[in-house]
DNA sequence: TATCAACATGACACTTGATTCATGTATCAT
DNA sequence: ATGATACATGAATCAAGTGTCATGTTGATA
């Protein structure tokens, strides 16, 4: 013996502002969910009630994930809706509830994904490089191989930067703490110049990133080994004319 | 003798959607808004019915966009409403659809904003520079001091790669056309080793960009003269080391 | 001081789309 | 089979804004 009344009484409906300060505004511990940990490694570890427990929910996770990269990659952030999510992902509305806690919870995600994606693409790009510099140079490259093959993450990463600051930060606070490890190990070595890695990180990231967006999203004709190699030129050897001598 | 009678029949209310495809489906002509024309050039010539006719709207409408490039720049733009905007102004909201169509209209207006001041301050500040690297020292440093300087245009012109992305590349084309210019001259005067000089000039301003990101807008408290001797020396000299004799 | 563009106002009609929830269906251990 | 738990559904709700328009107000010009 049940009611017929389908959702009548509603309550305490009450729409989440997107980002800034009270970013989840009720629920304290949520807000650590799982970004000190997972960031730097591979499996999922999540403290809240969200997480799948079964293999079938791990893997309408992922076709909800798939299409959210695919739908905010392509129509951005703002323009992708929940519903053409779902949609796309062949489920319904309310089962993305089930494992995010709203839209931007997704973006988050996704860009874990692509620190994961990346960060193996480039390690095994790198792999067999026998110096520091050779290094560098089989990295731009791969990174913007890896642009090119994944535009969407790449969109949905410069993306995280407006709707939640902290993990654009935290994402390339990643890659730079390995990248300047790196530079200061090939200081150590004498393979480089001595110098400020910090900020040579950092300035590396853009470069890279700039010409990943130049010639990996925007322009997807052009050959990308050639431009890789003439940024490596000029970060190795630098600007300055040498002196015949 | 007039009717008391206030908003009563609507009409063809449709709501537009933002950017892709028919980013202005009705008007063919509005299209072309003044792009062509303005983005390089100083004075303001717009073809359309909303540029204002008389000193009092030029005020209004400055005041429309000074109030924008702090709202979008500190809330973002999806964050940022009209409504908002127009208080931060002081004037009513009908009055922001006088000077501008929609939102995405003052966000472009405002990455042209960006491009004219931005080049104007780098002019400045390059004058008086003997060489080609000394210019870029010396740019690199206004660079980042203009970041910091103007963090809310700053974020606006990122923004806008996801709002209009035909605005943000040719924010970046024009700045990218001049720098190429300036690169292959130095290398005619062989201030500078022959290179790619297209590809140089967007690593150079991806470079500049991350590092105007990092040390002018996410951590504002380094003095930024060490930054850019540090990222100048890279871009100078290179990593390779170079052997003694 | 009459006239008329240009400028300004602000209430509100109308959409959109995120989120909830009452209800159902798999799946599996016992 | 039974019960429990996880998973799934999608219609309904409702806050949030956008863009419009009927009506005022300014101020320059004749």
């Amino acid at each position: 013996m049940y009611h017929v009344i389908r959702c009548s009484g509603r309550k305490g409906y009450q729409r989440k502002k997107y980002r800034q300060d009270v970013l989840f505004g009720h629920s304290g511990p949520a807000e650590r969910y799982k970004y000190d940990s997972v960031i730097m490694s591979e499996p999922d570890s999540s403290p809240t009630t969200l997480a799948p427990k079964t293999n079938r929910g791990e893997l309408t996770r992922q076709k909800i994930l798939d299409a959210a990269e695919r739908e905010i990659g392509q129509k951005g952030f703002a323009e992708a809706s929940v519903s053409a999510i779902t949609a796309e992902a062949a489920v319904a509305q309310g089962t993305f509830y089930l494992y995010f806690r709203n839209k931007e919870d997704v973006l988050r995600e996704l860009v874990l994904r692509m620190g994961r994606r990346l960060r193996r693409h480039l390690t095994l790009a790198i792999a067999d490089a026998n110096s520091r510099l050779e290094a560098e140079r089989a990295g731009l490259l791969a990174f913007l191989e890896f642009a090119r093959a994944n535009p969407n993450l790449y969109r949905v990463v410069e993306e995280s930067q407006f709707v939640d600051p902290s993990v654009y930060h935290r994402y390339y606070d990643d890659f730079a703490r390995n990248y300047r490890s790196a530079l200061i190990a090939a200081e150590g070595t004498g393979e480089i110049r001595p110098g400020n890695a910090e900020i040579r990180a950092w300035a590396l990231m853009g470069l890279a990133v700039m010409l990943g967006h130049r010639y990996g999203i925007w322009d997807t004709s052009v050959p990308l080994k050639p431009i890789a190699d003439a940024a490596f030129d000029m970060i190795a050897v630098g600007l300055e004319r040498r002196d015949e001598r």
